[in-house]
DNA sequence: GAAGGATTAATTTTT
DNA sequence: TTAATCCTTC
């Protein structure tokens, strides 16, 4: 490519500036238009308005190249901001490993945070902090508002401190310090919101510390106080990149609107489409303002997708067309073919976990022509964490292995591994590995020392290390404190061993002589009879293993202490301890030999910039997805979130895209009937394929379910097209026929559903677990506003509310 | 101070 | 239902 092609995008551009354009741009090659149009447009604000999987890394790892090779700045005079450290992490390493030769690394590149805080610290004087300022996190924070709160007399009951922690977050993703707070929201948390942001604000200057939303906020403060700061700044930083700008809340753009001003060389890349962080303060409005702040400023889109079938993206495109906020943009892709998005409705939850258990066990082996798929190239993604639980169940019932993103994987956490340390040591005397683990776990006093002669003893008689180790006790070869603490845990196992032959009737044995291995030992009085559940907690217990984290005071005790629970809890599939463990173990070995071949579990949240050839999307129910909270809390706003997050969820699929959805489900230990989600209406029928065609059983959630009738064809085959001819499955259309809008009060605690809603009549007397007895006096969605006798009015969600004649007075 | 009972709330999560 | 937190009690 010729300099003279390029010469108006570096118009302004020095003579050495041009000179330099001579020199070779690899970077360019391979950039389709857009792109290219994207990395030359050096000058003036600039939006790259970039869909998934269009390169937008890509482009903008060659604009930084361009600024750099033109000379149009060095390198420490970009500044490059991104949301994530992963993303600040990623970008540095592709720079690095482009082909040109940048001489020196962007030094300015980061999050917003760290940029903050590196700035900060230069001007901490400015905000009456010293350099040297502390960074609290959300628990300091916590602890912080508590005592601002408890010294305000305010009970802490009615107003939690969390929720004042949202309020004041909420303010300062605003950039509003506490002078600033319109009056609108002068009620906030009981109408001492912005006092107590005043107090919390001046108690952080005095421990001179600031919380995350300071940082943003103290600089936003400063360069609008302090011109001359604010100056040295636009001129230092010529060139800003920011990445991800869909997700920028009010402070960042303010922040970077004042970086900016003075030459507004600023280059936003982002996607109006995947912006789906507004619960967290990110405002879709800053990108979708951005021509309006930054007039002649040059959009860019890039719309040629370079990750998936077109099928899958006439799909992603259906369903974001609803939504009436954003840019306009339409992915398109150079590559034909492939599979269209398949659909399928389940009976209930457990079962699409079953569903796509078995699927992607076929999709591995390679099925109906497909190519096989390795199990690390498909992932399951979720819109809430909690339903990541049912497909945990189910894979590792059937030993599939898995990843949970997000969050270390359960069975390889410490804590997990050193309760199943336990149970082995329990049920298999000899597993030594299970012993070394575990003797001095908590802290027994059993230095190396100590350790070496259980060793010995072991070895010398031929026995186990728990043997050795009772041996060593015996004779008095391990003495003190370690010696009983010892002796201790070694009877501790025999008589939890006892116990693990389960819970008996007592009936003649009076004292049984308990039989451990080789011989009478000794004489106990019979345990009482206590299942494998209780035994495990039993052993946590009393091995001081709980007692340990409890007393450890690090921030991750509490969540160690969690973990446990869950795991005793998961023993309540099994029949015993033993079963458990051979599970267990065998999806360990699994583990070790698949090497990292798993499939991923992972919320919609966290798979933004992931990509996966096999994507699955359970649980798309009306009220779960989209999310009924996020609906009820931001209306409309809400919903054009979530419909973004299917976007973002469709567009994570490279070759095979499946949705699904389950008629049942447990909410809250509730079962409700779901209706499929509005998003599936809104996918093309002529891209979507109905897995299981109907005529295996007939019927049909349709035909039977009056009810719960789906508003389109395609969400009505989907339910219909599932070939599980399950009893549960007739159950519903059963219970759906018989239940009719002229029963308002019947079979409304067994299924739930949009219907039996808006089945409530103003007027009706109602019953509410927590208020009482009431009347209804507004209907609102699914929300009631009800006049309680004793709790006075209040907005209750209806599935909280049953018809008072449910109540047997 | 810790255990167990009661109460309460229940998406998404980065810095 | 459950999980977490709070609160009471010993």
């Amino acid at each position: 490519m010729s300099s003279f092609d390029d010469m108006d995008a570096f118009e302004g551009a020095s003579l050495s500036a041009r000179a330099m354009a001579a020199r070779p741009q690899p970077y360019l090659d391979g950039l389709n238009p857009a792109q290219r149009e994207a990395v030359e447009r050096l000058d003036g604000p600039v939006l790259m308005l970039a869909g998934a999987g269009t390169g937008k890394t890509k482009a903008l790892m060659a604009r930084v190249a361009h600024l750099v090779t033109l000379r149009a700045a060095l390198p420490n005079e970009i500044l490059a901001v991104t949301f994530t450290n992963k993303a600040a992490r990623e970008m540095g390493e592709r720079l690095r490993k482009t082909p040109f030769d940048l001489r020196d690394p962007i030094r300015w590149m980061g999050t917003f945070h760290a940029i903050c805080v590196k700035l900060l610290r230069r001007h901490a004087e400015l905000a009456g902090l010293k350099s040297n300022f502390t960074i609290l996190d959300t628990d300091d924070q916590l602890r912080l508002l508590k005592q601002l709160i408890s010294a305000a007399g305010i009970d802490d009951k009615r107003w939690p401190a969390r929720q004042l922690a949202g309020v004041i977050d909420g303010w300062k993703n605003r950039a509003l310090t506490p002078d600033k707070v319109p009056a609108a929201d002068a009620g906030a948390y009981n109408r001492k919101g912005v006092a107590l942001y005043g107090q919390y604000q001046t108690r952080l200057r005095d421990l001179n510390a600031v919380d995350f939303g300071d940082l943003l906020l103290h600089m936003v403060t400063i360069f609008q106080d302090h011109p001359d700061v604010l100056a040295q700044y636009r001129r230092w930083f010529r060139y800003i990149l920011v990445d991800e700008y869909q997700d920028t809340n009010v402070a960042q753009y303010l922040w970077l609107r004042l970086l900016a001003g003075g030459h507004r060389n600023i280059c936003c890349v982002g996607d109006d489409d995947q912006s789906i962080y507004g619960w967290r303060g990110a405002e879709v409005g800053n990108i979708l303002r951005f021509e309006k702040d930054f007039p002649g400023a040059h959009v860019v889109r890039l719309e040629q997708n370079y990750r998936s079938t077109a099928h899958i993206l006439a799909a992603a495109s259906g369903v974001i067309r609803g939504n009436e906020s954003r840019l306009g943009k339409e992915l398109w892709t150079a590559a034909e073919g492939g599979e269209k998005v398949r659909l399928i409705g389940h009976w209930d939850g457990e079962e699409e976990a079953r569903w796509i258990g078995e699927e992607i066990e076929s999709l591995q082996r390679g099925t109906r022509g497909l190519r096989p798929f390795n199990l690390d190239e498909m992932a399951i993604l979720v819109r809430a964490s909690h339903q990541m639980r049912a497909f945990e169940d189910r894979f590792l019932t059937i030993g599939l292995p898995y990843r949970v993103i997000g969050g270390p994987r359960f069975y390889e956490r410490m804590e997990i591994r050193d309760a199943m340390a336990y149970f082995r040591v329990v049920t298999s005397p000899d597993d030594d590995l299970a012993f070394e683990r575990i003797v001095n776990t908590p802290k027994r006093g059993l230095g190396d020392k100590a350790q070496q002669t259980i060793q010995t003893i072991a070895r010398a008689n031929g026995v186990s290390l728990l043997e050795g180790a009772r041996l060593a006790v015996r004779d008095g070869l391990i003495r003190g404190r370690g010696g009983a603490a010892l002796g201790e845990l070694v009877d501790g196992i025999a008589r939890w061993r006892e116990m693990t032959r389960g819970p008996r009737i007592v009936v003649e044995d009076d004292d049984a002589v308990i039989e451990d291995g080789d011989g009478p030992v000794r004489s106990v009085e019979s345990p009482p009879p206590v299942g494998h559940v209780e035994l495990a907690q039993v052993i946590l217990d009393e091995s001081g293993y709980t007692a340990m984290w409890q007393n450890d005071k690090t921030p991750e005790a509490p969540g160690r202490l969690e973990n446990l629970k869950e795991l005793v809890k998961a023993l309540e599939q099994f029949e015993n301890l033993q079963g458990f463990l051979e599970h267990v173990s065998l999806i360990m070995d699994n583990e070790q030999e698949g090497g990292d071949e798993k499939v991923s579990i992972m919320t919609l949240h966290a798979a933004k910039g992931l990509e996966f050839p096999a994507v699955f999307l359970p649980g798309w129910e009306d009220g779960l997805f989209p999310s009924q909270r996020s609906m009820d809390e931001s209306g409309v706003k809400g919903l054009e979130e979530e419909r973004r997050l299917a976007y973002v969820g469709i567009t994570r699929a490279e070759e095979i895209c499946t949705i699904s959805f389950a008629g049942n489900r447990r909410v809250f230990g509730q079962w409700q009937s779901q209706m499929p989600s509005r998003f599936i209406d809104e996918l093309p029928a002529e891209n979507v394929e109905v897995l299981t065609p109907p005529g295996l059983y007939g019927g049909g959630y349709g035909a039977a379910a009056p009810v719960a009738t789906p508003r389109t064809d395609l969400a009505a085959r989907a339910a219909r097209a599932d070939g599980y001819d399950s009893p549960g499955w007739k159950r519903l259309q059963a219970r759906a026929g018989q239940r009719g809008l002229s029963q308002p009060g019947e079979a409304r605690n067994m299924v739930i559903d949009m219907n039996a809603v808006s089945s409530f009549t103003l007027g009706e007397r109602v019953f509410h677990q927590k208020f009482g007895y009431g009347a209804v006096i507004g209907i609102e969605g699914d929300k009631l506003e009800i006049d309680f006798e004793k709790a006075g009015t209040k907005k209750v969600v209806s599935r909280f509310v049953s018809a008072s004649d449910d109540i047997p007075f």
